[in-house]
DNA sequence: CTCCATTCGGCAAACGTTTGCAACAGCTTA
DNA sequence: TAAGCTGTTGCAAACGTTTGCCGAATGGAG
């Protein structure tokens, strides 16, 4: 049915070996024989089978892409980076999508690893044992995540929380609330590191509600919680629940920023969209998505397990404003800040 | 390194075609010999290996998924229900991005035929005779789109739109906006065909602006337009470009649903979360993945080719509010429909 | 005790490539 | 002129499965 390499090898008068040449290794044929060999393939409608070249080459040039949760808008702009980049290498992407569920996701790397070159694995919630495990099953790149000795790239969320926590005290807020993210979430636990030191360190109080769920349900039901807190200022672990948690004040009538200030984590496309928008932090996904593709097709080459991390920029936006403890001084200077952007 | 069926085969002490049978064809081996076989085969970590098997049956067990945007929120629960739906079913889906681009959707589906055993074509933007053409080289589902003789599941836009109007008539208005989407989709043309049609009928105005990409910017860039018609209510293409409009109207002081109603299509997770809180049509998507993936696996059996039409719903929020010829009664009816609501 | 049917398992040929090896031609170099 | 090199091509063995065919073993019927 299908057009194959011997089709072609008739139908120009050479051997197979010539045609799969001409494909794989050009530099190795008669340039005239070469282009005789095109011509004919390109006018069959030749597709080289791919399958049959993996079987041979031991290569699939596949790759997996395993996400937490495909809805969540902070993965697509991953997904299609990655996607696109791997594709303009040749490579194609199965996307596999685990419900934020550990057990899914190991099922999932292992379902994958025999029929991909390799896996990236964002945001897993697996352990680090679990992932070292599966490491040694297939060539795996981690986003999002840090364990010493595997390839990974993360955005520094911790330094993103940081800007974030001085941008609030600076603004004369001296009680906080981390709305914390999933259990087994690195970067949770990042951004929970550095905000508790960075609060500590100025005398704040950071008291931490979680884990959650890191959806806006989650945001909006802890609203209560938040309140009975008496803290003036709010970090959540992604910007949907600081939207959530937005919309719930506003439905009880808190004012954000007026009583409350609100800065989110991600800057999915919907945090510029609230009223008020969202102060939050940008996380470059795009290029974390290209970079970990371009790992995970290097480390065949060598086996150098680079970590890179990806810096982070904190967004003042419009869901932030002066606390209780502000001084004149820092208050203008905000202020100005906002007019500014 | 990898261990194949032939290891298995030495450590059980039986033929390699018994280990192939015991996963292919189990009912044709001794259940003794079946479970010795499966014993072996889970201690040495078997797996077979999908390549070998694609090339001999000439079935990947992959399909491919093609959308034109994975970032736009309408995608993101088609794709995992059918990813997760094809998975109980033994199959891995490719993802693929064409960035809006009825080229480059062409290629990726060439790309992806033979390495797949069909694929799902997602709101294409493709001509119905390039895909009539594609349809040769590779099973096709088309999603949201209708072409005679092509499998198709469709979400009933037409009736959704048809809804939406009557809903903004009813309210009393009498001058209407389509926002229209981007050239190419039948959607697109199927909300204006409706829409258009159900206003003419009543003895409405319906303007139509547009084409334009389906994104929030777009929205937001047409309200000068909109309201230079004078129209007091608008019916979007989707929900991104109907948010847009909202958040543009507002900044320019316009009050939604006060002077302006906005109905927007999809029913997408931050629909609800915009204030007011966008009256929109919801699409069954997640339905629609599960459906097209059945219909593709199924469309080897026999060669028939369904269409399958599946229902919208009109959700009624609050950013529809009584328009300029309201009468009372009809002001009631609605105040009531929202309170309940 | 023979015959037949049934169940089970082995044999080997495919599937469409890639790739090490060898063959050959036409050169250059000594 | 012989030896050696380079560039181009053919040959055939692999890669890990599936599957049609055949023979062996088993058991029941006559």
């Amino acid at each position: 049915m299908a057009v194959t390499i011997r089709d072609v090898a008739r139908a120009s008068g050479v051997h197979i070996s010539t045609v799969s040449r001409t494909f794989s290794a050009p530099h190795l044929v008669n340039p005239e024989t070469r282009s005789r060999v095109l011509a004919t393939a390109e006018q069959l409608g030749y597709r080289p089978n791919r399958a049959a070249r993996a079987l041979i080459t031991g290569r699939t040039h596949n790759i997996g892409l395993i996400v937490a949760d495909i809805a969540n808008p902070f993965f697509p702009p991953l997904i299609k980076a990655a996607e696109t980049h791997a594709r303009r290498r040749d490579y194609h992407v199965f996307v596999a999508d685990t419900d934020e569920d550990p057990i899914v996701e190991s099922d999932l790397v292992q379902a994958l690893a025999k029929q991909v070159d390799g896996i990236l694995l964002c945001s897993p919630r697996m352990s680090d044992d679990q992932i070292e495990q599966l490491r040694r099953e297939v060539p795996l790149v981690v986003v999002n995540r840090l364990i010493t000795g595997l390839p990974a790239v993360v955005m520094d969320v911790g330094q993103g929380a940081r800007e974030a926590v001085r941008h609030l005290l600076g603004l004369g807020h001296r009680h906080l609330v981390y709305l914390a993210g999933p259990r087994g979430s690195w970067t949770n636990r990042e951004i929970r590191r550095a905000a508790g030191a960075t609060a500590r360190t100025a005398g704040a109080d950071l008291t931490v509600l979680g884990p959650n769920q890191p959806v806006e349900q989650a945001g909006a039901a802890a609203a209560e919680a938040v309140l009975a807190t008496g803290a003036t200022a709010v970090l959540a672990y992604n910007d949907l629940m600081a939207i959530g948690l937005l919309q719930a004040l506003q439905d009880r009538g808190v004012d954000v920023p007026g009583q409350v200030s609100i800065v989110g984590i991600d800057d999915i496309a919907y945090s510029g969209l609230v009223r008020p928008r969202l102060t939050t932090v940008a996380n470059p996904t795009a290029a974390a998505g290209r970079t970990a593709v371009d790992m995970l097709l290097q480390q065949g080459d060598d086996g150098a397990t680079g970590q890179v991390t990806l810096r982070t920029d904190l967004i003042i936006r419009n869901s932030t404003g002066p606390g209780p403890y502000a001084p004149a001084v820092a208050i203008a200077a905000e202020v100005a800040a906002h007019v500014k952007e």
